[in-house]
DNA sequence: CATTTATATGCACAGATATAGATGTTTTTC
DNA sequence: GAAAAACATCTATATCTGTGCATATAAATG
């Protein structure tokens, strides 16, 4: 589970992943040359990318003759909303300690 | 922006440096050297990692006297929900596109 | 069947980075 | 004021990683 977090985190810590999978998320199904064209990096490096995109759950491939069509996988980001959740109920539940509240308050 | 986001990415992509945040998010305000305790690795590297989620903008430090005292910053984690609820807006959207939904059926 | 096209993989290399160890700085303590 | 404690910074190193280039594979095209 935290293996999960651990590939998410690191594929989304790469700007030129992220910008893919942003691209993704916007214009839905994509080749990999479509997605290589406005990338500025190489073919390789893309197809690079989309490995580790896909190895973290991120993304989907769907194989079609000669070409491969990528998109966003359902709930992909769903063990990342798992994450922020759990550190912000972490997080609320120190304020019914009085002394860390106070603690925050003079900062 | 993108800046931001792509400092908070990096900074939570390594395993040592989000058990740090965690062990914040749980236990509140910490030292470094009780942060150090049981951490595993030593306090030069465990005071580099608060220095990165610091200029993140994930933690705050207030110095005490001879110790410093870190904590989870305020709305830490708001540009990382930014982000994904960007893209989520996004993918949402594309389920106006009939042809990019049946796209998606057929996986 | 040879050629072109689309994608993935192997190799090499430069740059980033996580860590340990040593050292410096500031503050407390004796 | 000397010693100890807490933390940050510097240096060195080993590892990881993103990229380009070359190449392999597989499919469409002629």
């Amino acid at each position: 589970m935290q293996q999960t977090q651990d590939l998410i985190f690191k594929a989304l810590s790469d700007p030129s992943r992220r910008a893919i999978f942003e691209r993704l998320c916007r214009d839905g199904d994509q080749t990999v040359r479509v997605l290589t064209a406005g990338s500025g990096i190489s073919q390789p490096a893309v197809s690079k990318h989309l490995g580790i995109l896909k190895r973290a759950g991120l993304v989907r491939d769907r194989p079609e003759g000669r070409q491969t069509h990528y998109s966003v996988a359902l709930d992909a980001l769903a063990p990342l909303d798992d994450w922020t959740v759990r550190m912000k109920r972490f997080w609320q539940g120190r304020f019914d300690d009085l002394d860390d509240l106070l603690r925050r308050m003079d900062q």
